[in-house]
DNA sequence: GTGATTAATATAGACTCTAAATTTAGGTTC
DNA sequence: GAACCTAAATTTAGAGTCTATATTAATCAC
């Protein structure tokens, strides 16, 4: 009745458990002593001291010269510090025209990043080799070999199910590589884990974003084309198929009709009003019709630009509605290419978000810019390492 | 890093785990042996008998009289089952026109019923009242008193937290008695446990209705409004403010508009069609028009009944598409009032979702009937004594 | 009855934790 | 620099839990 593990429960489950606790106060604390993670754990001292020996043993510990925190009384402390140098974990955004790649320590610091174009791109084969070349670069920089890398997390723009494969249903799919995973196993050897770039995002923004310390949140991926990523109570939603946060509903929707997102809508809609000459905007004056150019003239006061982002504003508190009624998270975060820009919209789409729900959740603009999936990707990575840490044994050179 | 208890683990932990789980195997399977539970387990004889101790101890396990399974050879084992008559629960709907009381053994298994109509109530004391009546009457009928009642589930028709508050947010819902909890248990003495009627519904379509096994499940209760209840891998979604599976986000989708459910919506199609005089149907002919009498008429071949029935279905069909989409569950269950009978609309309803996407969840028809919702409160009530089983304490009069 | 078979019971040992007594490594004070 | 103070480390004893193995018990077959 009540859950369980999945074998009996020995005495060294004992010990498990609470040297997980134990490294979840470290590797979220600082420097701690033995007393200062007897009072955060509930352990005794003696408790404390041998788990923290087993910790070093394994490489997840390191144990600092004996001193004290200012207060200079009595017999010094032992002072143990988490190993974030124990491994490093990987986070690879594969998108459509770029991918992006961040190596990472174990709390999750950026070490390196590096990324390569893909908007050439032909075939499965060269997407994989560019990513390599990223990988093999971000390694370079910060001289850590793949040896040391304890899993990577990978976004890409596809349904991923919860095992971790790319489900392609649409022709566009097909031209994805559905292996990726398993050639950057072989070439690198480190575990790889697929997930959905949305997804990716909401982990990012709940980590290290607009949404730390809110468990109900989404993210609303709204550049070329819009796409979500759910979390209720801290846990992603996947679906049957991982296409929790699929928004090909919007067809379906009065004033939206398609998943074109913010970036997108905003050129066609300059286009479209560029094509009547009689109309007098500075638009005119830019070589190429581009979001940015949009949002640009609207911010410099150009009427024409300003009343194609009352529209698209209008056109997205749409989208936030519908995600914001159904799921009732209490934070929805913009983000992808458009998002700083973005925030000239939020006052427009919150003034609608309230004609539609007498409880709208709030809206926030993404602050983690074009890493918001790579850095989610890092999150999904250490979750996995925090999952398996007392399995994994470490590559002691570290 | 592991997720750990928030206590620390001792000795005693391993005892509490190892009894939750052979009280898990005990709970689901019928009669076990000693060597049965051996190796449903993994653990030693040794322990399995200390465990079963206690658990009888405790109350929750009865042992019977030493046998065998048909092939008889050996020492007799010593059997264990579980003690469903340990404790009671109750599973409570309150509707806006009806209160169902279930009364349930630990199994789940239906003891005794009771209902009262709640058309005529006017306050929220009235309101208290009836379904106060209908729980002492199933009490009654099983001989059941308070006290051996170890959690009551309770559904109502709008939003809850998750720390169990009703959450008012129109004026509607301001005429009901959002203190009913506190209410019930001042009365009885039992703990209330509130929970949204569509979230309970899809709890009981995943443990005895359709959805048994399907883990990413909804459930749209289609009556005179609409509601869902949504699962993802196997827990339910809440949302911020119990707000998740809130359809008011239908009054923006196209070919739906408002929230009305199946049953209103077909009503109010028969009634304009029936204004326009030259329209022959034998609905004609019944004194007053309602959903059943659509049915009844498609049913028996009525052309224009037929027609409504389309209608109906292509704007379920879209609700359905929407929900699929968005949250991806394998299976969106109907129910409500009109469950049976939209069993006519099931293969409209499945073939217009496939123009809406390539990967449609499958539909099906609840089985369960106007219990959909206290079935789902009985298991609300059943999980919440599964988690605190080892910390109730048993009236041993049982 | 005697033997075979299966399970219950008893005993010994290992691992984990807590709790309390003892020791240690610094300071401070005179 | 010796005596004292303090906080932490270390040691020791004890209790709870599990496994593993040996012993005993109950039943059936012959």
């Amino acid at each position: 009745m009540t859950s369980a593990p999945v074998t009996a429960a020995t005495p060294a489950l004992l010990r498990r458990v609470n040297a997980g606790k134990l490294l979840g106060v470290l590797s979220t604390a600082g420097v701690m002593t033995g007393t200062g993670l007897i009072q955060a754990t509930g352990l005794t001292r003696a408790t404390v001291h041998a788990v923290c020996n087993d910790l070093i043993d394994m490489g997840w510990v390191v144990e600092l010269d004996p001193g004290r925190d200012d207060t200079a009384v009595g017999r010094p402390s032992r002072r143990f510090e988490f190993n974030s140098r124990a491994g490093y974990v990987l986070g690879i955004d594969i998108g459509a025209g770029r991918t992006t790649v961040l190596l990472a320590d174990l709390r999750g610091e950026t070490l390196a990043k590096a990324g390569r174009s893909l908007s050439s791109v032909k075939t499965p084969a060269e997407r994989t080799g560019l990513v390599h070349e990223a990988v093999v670069e971000a390694l370079a920089v910060a001289d850590v070999r793949d040896s040391q890398v304890l899993a990577a997390g990978v976004g890409v723009a596809a349904p991923v199910d919860r095992a971790g494969n790319i489900l392609v249903d649409d022709e566009f799919w097909r031209r994805f590589d559905t292996d990726l995973g398993h050639r950057l196993t072989e070439l690198h050897g480190w575990p790889v884990l697929l997930e959905n770039d949305a997804n990716l995002a909401v982990l990012g923004e709940h980590w290290r974003g607009q949404g730390q310390g809110i468990d109900d949140l989404a993210v609303l991926l709204a550049g070329e084309r819009f796409g979500s990523g759910l979390m209720d109570s801290g846990r992603l939603l996947h679906g049957s198929r991982g296409g929790a946060g699929e928004m090909l509903y919007l067809k379906l929707v009065e004033g939206v009709g398609d998943t074109h997102g913010i970036a997108r809508t905003t050129r066609d809609q300059a286009v479209a009003v560029l094509a009547d000459p009689t109309v007098r905007t500075r638009l005119r004056d830019v070589s190429e019709v581009t979001a940015e150019e949009v949002f640009a003239a609207a911010a410099a006061g150009d009427e024409v630009a300003l009343g194609i982002l009352r529209s698209v504003a209008a056109r997205t508190a749409r989208v936030v509605a519908t995600l914001g009624i159904l799921v009732n998270p209490e934070l929805v975060v913009i983000g992808g290419a458009v998002a700083e820009a973005a925030g000239q919209l939020l006052p427009d789409i919150e003034e609608q978000l309230a004609g539609y729900t007498s409880t709208p959740p709030r809206v926030a603009v993404s602050s983690l810019g074009d890493a918001i999936v790579s850095v989610g990707a890092v999150r999904h990575a250490l979750n996995y390492v925090e999952q398996h840490a007392l399995d994994l044994v470490l590559t002691r050179s570290a």
